[in-house]
DNA sequence: ATCTTTGTTAACCAAATGGTTAAACCGAAC
DNA sequence: GTTCGGTTTAACCATTTGGTTAACAAAGAT
């Protein structure tokens, strides 16, 4: 066995990835990816054997990169409103690393809605029990307005992610091009915790 | 000429704006249309001559049903605090009659960024500078605390649009059913409103 | 009645696409 | 240096897919 092995299978998921994110699943092919690793297309099945089993495998990478993410908000030992700030502010960096992640699950999701199960059987699988109890006991401590755990992080995530997964959309209504966008991305990423926090903050 | 020329062009649009909006452009097929429409596939080549024309005229006649639920919260001339209880009750009902929608056009907008500059050129595209303007006379009389005319639009979509687009992600991460994540939604009807004026309320 | 235009279909086509195969390659163990 | 294993490639294959064509039906117009 060469020492390629791994380098050529970790090339081809790093090809994979960046196809499959900007195109999704249908919109990608399996040429176009061997292109993109420098290698034959027969590669490609030798390694993960099928186009679904390579989008699996980019798929998984990719959610595992996200659930840590989530962590910081569900399952940190931080004050509540700590939390939210930091979530808020590291989310922004994480989004300008990986800018289609985000949209790549939440739309690969929806077209295979059952791929969700299959994930939550993973150890690492991101879980709310935590911060639904914290937000709760802030409630019945009088520090925040009466809401829901599952509501507040509703609502944290939607202000975060949907600015960046609608930028095209939001860009034509605003009729802002893309630097004065990132200026305005920018701006939330202490706007929103605080747009939040004002909202509960008893 | 028969007559039923303009009914199979409708029934064509009809079946293409299903399939298009629940497989994107990339993953929709010229005969699942056909078949869906109970016609032969010639004929959708016959009424729009490709692929890429029959999807365009989807996504217009889609963008159209989605322009008037943005003038609510950008032309009327209603308060700001009710026009905020408006839509996000008005939206939510919109959404439930066409879920693919906004999920439909957010994503092939994030594929073909272009196509906000074409549809700028119509009469109806919605503009936000009447809504700027009211913001920021809510803020100079003291009614809300300072915040922009774009941060509170990005902050109003996000909060009522992602909950839609995201919803087999949250359903996962809340570990919640159908049934349960639509008893979510539908508090959502009133309580988003209020979780906004809450935060801009001075 | 026949001619013309428009709508509709079945059959067809070329290109693209996911996948396979058989042979070549290449480093390592013997 | 020969053999043996995994690795890599070029060529190939079957199917799918968007699109075309030629013939045909139906309805006005003359």
């Amino acid at each position: 066995m060469t020492a390629k092995q791994e380098n050529t299978e970790a090339e081809i998921l790093e090809a994979a990835k960046t196809v499959f994110q900007q195109k999704g699943m249908a919109g990608s092919r399996m040429q176009e990816i061997a292109d993109k690793a420098g290698i034959n297309k027969a590669m490609l099945h030798y390694y993960f054997r099928s186009k679904q089993m390579l989008f699996e495998a980019v798929f998984k990478n990719a959610f595992k990169l996200l659930a840590p993410q989530l962590k910081k908000i569900l399952d940190e030992d931080t004050d509540l409103f700590d939390k939210i700030r930091g979530f808020t502010n590291s989310y922004i960096s994480f989004v300008i690393k990986h800018p289609y992640l985000p949209n790549f699950i939440i739309q690969e999701l929806n077209k295979n809605p059952d791929f969700i199960e299959r994930l939550r059987a993973d150890k690492d699988f991101p879980n709310i029990e935590k911060f639904k109890l914290q937000v709760e006991d802030n409630v019945n401590r009088g520090v925040i307005k009466p809401i829901s755990g599952e509501q507040l992080f509703i609502n944290i995530m939607s202000l975060n992610i949907l600015p960046f997964i609608a930028a095209p959309l939001f860009k034509g209504f605003l009729n802002v091009n893309d630097k004065e966008y990132r200026a305005l991305m920018d701006q939330r990423k202490t706007e929103v915790a605080e747009f939040i926090i004002n909202s509960i903050r008893l």
